[in-house]
DNA sequence: GTCTATATCAAGATAGAC
DNA sequence: GTCTATCTTGATATAGAC
């Protein structure tokens, strides 16, 4: 029986659930090679170091929410209640679904502080959420009012998503984006 | 020259700035021990394991919390307002000079969902911060409305923390507790 | 592209001298 | 209470065969 052919997406993936789940530092190159199918040394050929696969997982989410969430905000036919609504359904089906809570939020917490790279990434990622949603209040709000909602909201989002994770229970997650719907009607 | 005795509450207390500068995992027992000028084998002397340090970081600081924040919602003498503003203050001293966020925060993240102790220390700091809360906005809400609203300030004052730490300023973390005092005027 | 094998290092932890 | 010394394990990473 043929070996199957791993990708560089497939290894991803794996680690990031294993990172959001177990840690970045709790997780080894050998329990991604299992998570893989593969023997460690074999990850090698895909990435060259740990760190790398780490930068590569934050980068993979990212673009994930640039190009299905972020870019929600920028459309231009759709009114901004429209654009809210989409924008909070869609963090709402990722977070819902994302067993460990959001890797950024996490690695912020767990590395960033001596990481320079992860940090850039992990800042970059919370302020294109932040400039995104503030774009889509200002059809509303002014700019100053509009950042600084978007900056509460999330802020409010990652802090719910923690206590998510540790009551295992959603309810007070959902609030959250009906709360910024609410104060674009 | 003698050897200073090093206590446990100094071993705590150096792990602790550790584990939330470094995260947990990623501090060792030969960091602990250069942090109080010891061998990392002398370390063994006062705390049989790596994770009886972390345990016992997690419940230093809640009780502290308890002794001196949570505890100001149940004294006799103190207006609803008082009690909100004197809470904020000292929630507010402690985390605007906590270098690396809130250890049970980090925790909650990097580590609670393999180890159920930790899980169970942090999920009572923060229960009992909830109820605490919620105990003072009763004087003027209905009892599922303070909890909801202890809720949320919880999780936005972590949230918000998270953010601090990563943009490195504490102008958003201000608001927060601004907003929580509003909320009992 | 994956394997076996191995190098190197650092981790948590223990025993016993001082 | 701290030290030296050591055990054991598991970590990241590399070399070369298949």
């Amino acid at each position: 029986m043929a070996r199957k052919k791993t990708s560089k997406e497939e290894i991803l993936q794996h680690s990031i659930k294993l990172f959001k789940l177990n840690g970045y530092y709790n997780t080894s190159m050998a329990n991604i090679a299992d998570a893989c199918g593969l023997i460690k040394g074999s990850i090698y050929h895909h990435f060259k170091s740990k760190e790398e696969i780490g930068l590569e997982s934050l980068k993979y989410i990212h673009k994930y929410f640039e190009e299905n969430i972020y870019s929600i905000a920028y459309r231009k036919n759709l009114s901004g209640l429209k654009k809210i609504e989409l924008f909070v359904k869609k963090t709402d089906d990722y977070f819902l679904h994302s067993e460990g809570g959001c890797l950024l939020g996490n690695l912020a917490l767990e590395v960033s502080s001596e990481n320079i790279l992860f940090k850039d990434e992990i800042r970059e990622y919370f302020l294109n959420w932040e400039k995104a949603l503030a774009h889509i209040l200002e059809a509303k709000y002014t700019q100053s009012t509009s950042i600084e909602l978007a900056q509460e909201y999330v802020a409010l989002t990652q802090g719910t998503i923690m206590m998510m994770t540790l009551y295992s229970s959603s309810e007070n997650y959902l609030k959250v984006g009906q709360k910024i719907i609410a104060s674009m009607r």
